[in-house]
DNA sequence: ATGGCAATGTTTCATTGA
C-alpha cells in the first residue's frame, strides 16, 4: 500500500499531472494541499475517472485539501479542520482508510518571524498537537501527512546559513514540530538511508530546482504501529521537472499488509 | 545589492507563497 501527499499549488492547472501521477506512481491514498479549489469545483468526475473517489474541502485563491482514495479502499469518518481551533482556512482533512487514521495538513507558511502569520502558524501548530494527541490515542495506525512548512533539520535545507531568520526554519517552528515528534509520531524519511540533499520543494525562480537549492518541508509522519509497517520512503522528484510543474514534489511512503 | 517565478482575483497590478 502506497499512502502520499502532494502540494499541487492549484488544482485547477495542475489536473492534468496529478492524473499522470496517479496512472504512473498508482497511490492508494493521496492528501493534497493547496488546491484553491472551492468545493463546487472539485474535479470529481475526473478523479472517478482515474479510479480515485476524493474527499476535499476548499475555498478560492489559497489553501484547500483533498484526500483522494483508490475505490478499493473503503473509506469511514470524514473530517474537515482542526477541533477548537476557530480557522476560516481550509488546511485540514481527516479520514480512516482501509482502517488507517490519514490526516492530510496545510501548515501555515508564516511569511516572515516579524509578520502576524507568524504566530498564528506557531498556534495553529499548538493545535494540531492537541489534535494529534486525542486521535493518536484513538487510532494506533495513523499518518500525518502534507506540507508542513517546517524543515525538520539543517541537513533538509540546501544552504542553512542562508535561511537564518526566515520562516520554515525558525527554532520555535523546529520545535513545534519536535511536540509532534515527542509525542511518537516518526518522520518516515529518515526511517531509512537518503542520499544527502533531498528535498521536496524548490523555488520557481533563481534555477533553483536545476541548482537543486531546495527544502524538504512536506513530511510523513508515522505512529509507532504504522512505522512498524513502513519499507520505504520517498520523493519523486522527477514530477518537479517539466512543463507547468507544482513548485513541490510528491512525497510517499510503502506500507506491507499488517 | 532582496533581484526572480507562478497562480489568483481585486486583473494590466497587488497579494501570497516558501
Amino acid at each position: 500500500m502506497i499512502i502520499s501527499a502532494w502540494n499541487v499549488n492549484s488544482l485547477n492547472v495542475r489536473l492534468p499531472r496529478l492524473l499522470d501521477w496517479l496512472a504512473t506512481a498508482r497511490p492508494d491514498v493521496v492528501c493534497l494541499q493547496e488546491t484553491k479549489l472551492e468545493d463546487h469545483k472539485f474535479p470529481v468526475a475526473d478523479l472517478a475517472t482515474a479510479g480515485y473517489a476524493a474527499h476535499y474541502i476548499g475555498q478560492k485563491t489559497y489553501n484547500g485539501v483533498a484526500i483522494l482514495v483508490r475505490h478499493t479502499h473503503d473509506v469511514r469518518d470524514v473530517a474537515f479542520g482542526i477541533p477548537g481551533l476557530e480557522d476560516p482556512q481550509k488546511r485540514v482533512i481527516a479520514a480512516t482508510v482501509a482502517g488507517i487514521r490519514i490526516i492530510g495538513v496545510y501548515v501555515p507558511n508564516g511569511q516572515a518571524l516579524d509578520s502576524d502569520k507568524y504566530p498564528y502558524k506557531l498556534a495553529w501548530l499548538k493545535a494540531l498537537a492537541a489534535m494529534l494527541q486525542v486521535e493518536l490515542a484513538a487510532h494506533p495506525q495513523l499518518a500525518v501527512l502534507g506540507d508542513f512548512n517546517v524543515a525538520p533539520e539543517d541537513r533538509d535545507v540546501h544552504d542553512p546559513a542562508a535561511w537564518v531568520g526566515q520562516v520554515l526554519v525558525s527554532p520555535p517552528e523546529r520545535a513545534a514540530l519536535q511536540v509532534l515528534l515527542d509525542a511518537g509520531l516518526t518522520d518516515s524519511f529518515r526511517l531509512f538511508d537518503q542520499p544527502p540533499n533531498t528535498f521536496s520543494w524548490w523555488d520557481y525562480r533563481m534555477l533553483a530546482f536545476p541548482k537543486n537549492r531546495g527544502l524538504r518541508i512536506d513530511l510523513i509522519l508515522l505512529s509507532p504501529a504504522l512505522a512498524a509497517r513502513c519499507t520505504g520512503s520517498r520523493i519523486d522528484r522527477n514530477v518537479r521537472k517539466g512543463e507547468k510543474p507544482s513548485d513541490h514534489a510528491p512525497v510517499l511512503v510503502d506500507l506491507r499488509e499488517p
